[in-house]
RNA sequence: GCCGAAGUGGCGGAAUGGCAGACGCACAAGACUCAAAAUCUUGCGAGGGCAACUUCAUGCGGGUUCAAGUCCCGCCUUCGGCACCA
């Protein structure tokens, strides 16, 4: 027989698949569908290591399930409107189209290397004209249900890049794009209404098939919480009432202890109560001061408060009727609740550390020691503490003193029951050439007016000038017969928008553009949405898990509400790749220096072996570090299992492997529908062992064995299959096996003397306990002198005896 | 600080409360060979014993249980997320 010569023999099989479609998704097939989702490619460059880990397992799933019956959909596109292809664009010149058509060429070829059983037809970039048409069509649709709006605000802004940032693209205070400290912006700045969605998207955290950890993260990231929202009279010296201010606390049982109040710096209230503010020329220092102030310092200075006393403004809290000043500081901020704060020095560690530092009274309000710091809601919560100093609530036990004040507080009508998140709306546009560009237009005469649909797609224009100007205006500014336009509505001369989309608008949709992606009508026709339905697995990186994956459960539930789709639920499932690491403990990834590129792994030891040693080093969510050591042994597995067309015999399951087989088809199910295909090989190669051991195998046990072990190994099976039956492996269904074969009739159970091993026996399947203190017995594995005190018999399982 | 996940041989890693270390790598011995490679066979947590055997072992300390890597309580460490969010 041949040895195994897979360069040949993987091309060839590679080659076929192309040629025939095998993989092809079919639309209202009768079968039930099943959507396997990678998330598509960044064009960037090459693929490398970390895609490996992350696509083949998608792969042996989707390969699993079309064994199993299922219409599979397993799409591939490119997320292309990124920073590498513009980054490419400013360092080298090279046009940010060729650069896109070019790298996805690559990533495609090199797809089809490692065997990806992708539907090709299916595949876009999010940059093509046909598909990024109907991002802004979707664009369009939010901006008329008033979900999209344009305000000056404050923004993250990157200073090098010149444009602005979103809470997610700033992660970590730091540029997602070149890593330089963010500053805040004010700025006209189109935001998407994403905190009306919060809710919606916890209960799609909810519902959604997901590892807990990465449910937390977007639970925190959405930061819901729970409080009062309490209204202050504001007064001036002469205790003359000039104006009302809104705070909001989740601790209203401190309220007995506020003994001033913080506003953000750049609270609008401060401009209105500007003719009362004595110190107003001091405010305004300290406002510019934090403008500047980049996210790093905030952090960096949080043991040191700054602030400033508002001169001439005070507070009155309505429920203690005690006049308190008022200061300002940037550890409150502007975007969170109302940008106003009641400070209790003794019950939050911030407003002790502000009160020492500006010499301010502290009044403790519930037990505990606040004589060095505060006493804060988790400790007195936790240790269930009573009240002090809280006129009729004093010695009354935290916990029912916050229900009984928070009560008092509404019934009286100073405060009201408030949720408030941490998430905020989407601010959506940035000064870059490479993205979408925002399909409106700004006319003298009708104000900001969205394109017709029917004009749609607005061409990103061409240019060879991808840098913003002096100003930051978006390198489109400078490309004239772009920005030059009659209004829609009043045909007059108008100005385009000329700021483009973040490069997540395109990737929050996409999912659905598989479904249908060649429609030029629609996005994606209804029915076909609603075979498709909301993706069974989505597969991927667990670093978008607080961006892109929130922003698509925000798009769908919009695109649903206005009735395009047909489910609340983008994915029903989202399973996190766990990270390939290199050496030193590192992400692998294109930047790291050493990383392995999985072309080289393939070339020596093909792309089944390439495979199988990324299943076997760690489960699909777990991490693991690259090594070449343990490929050698699956090399020699593969050897193995090509030389079982040598030790083929006819005939169907027989006695001795039924057991064996059936074991293994219970336990691959399990392992493909959990991604833990490590174990999965190793049941395959234990019953390799057993069918080396007895010297043969029959041609029905090899056709199930190489269908199990396709899904992960294709070629090779592919190969051994057709050599041995003349037919497509393809065909063929997944194996089923009889429960029954899935016990032995003979089984060996340990058995324990006062919960120690101390021998093993063998009994026949399902006997009693007394049949195996029989055999126990007769063994001498027992003290006989001792007397039995008691007997624990799990059937099939262990026998312990106590004596 | 808060939240989440994890900690098992020389290594990657297995174990619905029921034989800890599956499977693989590395290592060692043997077979084949003039020799090597490849392949095959065997061994392989630590200590003690010629041996049958025995003691100790799943980050640390307690507990529940006939039985704990697994469950409970208290710590330690590592990784990940969030972080002046009132």
């Amino acid at each position: 027989m041949a040895v195994y010569d897979f360069k040949t023999i993987e091309k060839k099989w590679q080659d076929r698949w192309e040629k025939d479609g095998r993989f092809k998704a079919i639309d209202f097939d009768p079968r039930p569908k099943y959507y396997v989702l990678y998330e598509f490619y960044n064009i960037s460059g090459k693929l490398h290591m970390g895609h490996l880990k992350g696509t083949v397992p998608a792969d042996a799933l989707a390969r699993y399930k079309r064994f199993k019956g299922y219409n599979v959909l397993f799409p591939i596109g490119g997320d292309s409107f990124g920073l590498p292809a513009e980054n490419a664009a400013i360092k080298t010149g090279i046009d940010p189209h060729d650069f896109v058509a070019n790298g996805f060429n690559l990533v495609m070829g090199q797809s089809k290397q490692l065997g990806l059983s992708f539907d090709w037809d299916r595949c876009f970039c999010t940059s093509d004209e046909e598909y990024y048409k109907w991002t802004q069509w979707i664009f369009l649709q939010l901006f008329k249900h008033d979900k999209a709006y344009k305000k000056n605000g404050t923004v993250n802004f990157c200073p090098k890049c010149q444009t602005v940032l979103s809470n997610e693209d700033s992660q970590g205070g730091k540029c997602d794009r070149c890593g330089t400290d963010v500053i805040q912006v004010q700025r006209d700045v189109w935001f998407l209404k994403m905190k009306e969605y919060s809710e919606k998207l916890l209960g799609n955290v909810d519902r959604i098939n997901m590892a807990d950890y990465l449910k937390e993260a977007q639970r925190n990231w959405i930061g819901k919480s729970e409080g009062i929202q309490l209204k202050l009279k504001l007064v001036d010296d002469k205790d003359n009432h000039i104006d009302d201010i809104e705070i909001y606390t989740t601790c209203i049982e401190t309220v007995y202890g506020v003994t001033f109040i913080v506003l953000a710096p750049e609270n609008e209230k401060l401009e209105k109560l500007k003719d009362h503010i004595k110190n107003y020329d001091e405010i305004v220092e300290y406002q510019k001061k934090t403008t500047l102030k980049t996210e790093f310092d905030r952090i960096s200075q949080v043991k040191d408060k700054s602030g400033a006393k508002v001169e001439g403004v005070y507070a009155i809290n309505p429920i203690t009727n005690k006049k308190v000043p008022v200061y300002i500081a940037d550890f409150v901020l502007n975007g969170y609740g109302t940008g106003a704060v009641m400070a209790v020095p003794c019950h939050d560690q911030r407003d002790y550390e502000f009160a020492e530092k500006f010499g301010i009274e502290m009044i403790q309000v519930i037990d505990g020691d606040c004589s060095k710091q505060a006493v804060e809601k988790y400790d007195y919560l936790e240790a269930n503490s009573k009240m002090l100093n809280s006129a009729e609530f004093s010695g009354m036990p935290v916990r029912e003193a916050k229900k009984k004040i928070g009560e008092m507080v509404v019934a009286k009508g100073y405060g009201k029951v408030q949720t408030n998140y941490k998430m905020q709306d989407w601010p959506f546009n940035r000064q870059r050439y490479w993205g979408e560009p925002i399909p409106v237009v700004f006319c003298d005469n009708c104000g900001i007016v969205p394109l017709d649909e029917k004009d749609l797609p607005l061409v990103l224009p061409a240019t060879k000038d991808y840098l913003p100007n002096e100003k930051g205006d978006s390198p489109l500014s400078k490309v004239e017969s772009f920005v030059n336009c009659k209004c829609p509505k009043c045909g007059r001369d108008a100005k385009r928008e000329t700021d483009t989309m973040p490069n997540w608008a395109g990737s929050s949709w996409y999912w659905l553009r598989y479904c249908d992606p060649h429609n030029s009508e629609k996005l994606a026709d209804f029915e076909k949405l609603k075979y498709w339905g909301s993706v069974d697995c989505y597969t991927g990186g667990t670093e978008h898990i607080t961006r892109h994956v929130l922003y698509a459960f925000f798009w769908q539930n919009f695109l649903y509400e206005i009735g395009a789709v047909p489910t609340r639920d983008p994915f029903l499932r989202k399973m996190g790749s766990g990270l390939i690491l290199d050496d030193e403990g590192k992400k692998m990834s294109k930047s790291s220096k050493n990383g392995v590129s999985p072309m080289e792994v393939i070339e020596k030891y093909g792309t089944d072996a390439t495979r199988l040693h990324v299943h076997f080093l760690a489960a699909y969510e777990d991490n693991c570090k690259w090594t070449y050591s343990g490929i050698e042994g699956i090399v020699n597995f593969l050897d193995k299992v090509w030389k079982l067309q040598e030790i083929v015999k006819d005939g169907g399951v027989t006695k001795e492997h039924a057991y064996h087989l059936a074991t293994l088809i219970q336990k691959s199910e399990s392992d493909y529908e959990n991604l833990k295909l490590n174990t999965c090989i190793s049941a395959c190669m234990i019953f390799l062992k057993k069918i080396k051991e007895d010297g043969y195998i029959t041609k029905e046990e090899l056709k199930q064995f190489l269908v199990i072990l396709n899904p992960m190994a294709p070629h090779i099976t592919s190969e051994i299959f057709e050599n041995v039956f003349g037919t497509d492996i393809l065909d063929e269904k997944y194996p089923e096996y009889d429960e029954k074969n899935l016990v032995m009739s003979e089984i060996e159970i340990p058995v324990q003397v006062n919960g120690k091993l101390k021998g093993k026996v063998t009994i026949q399947t399902d006997s009693n306990q007394d049949a195996v203190l029989e055999v126990v017995k007769a063994q001498n594995i027992i003290d006989a002198n001792l007397p039995i005190k008691k007997v624990i018999y799990v059937p099939n399982k262990i026998l312990n005896v106590i004596q």
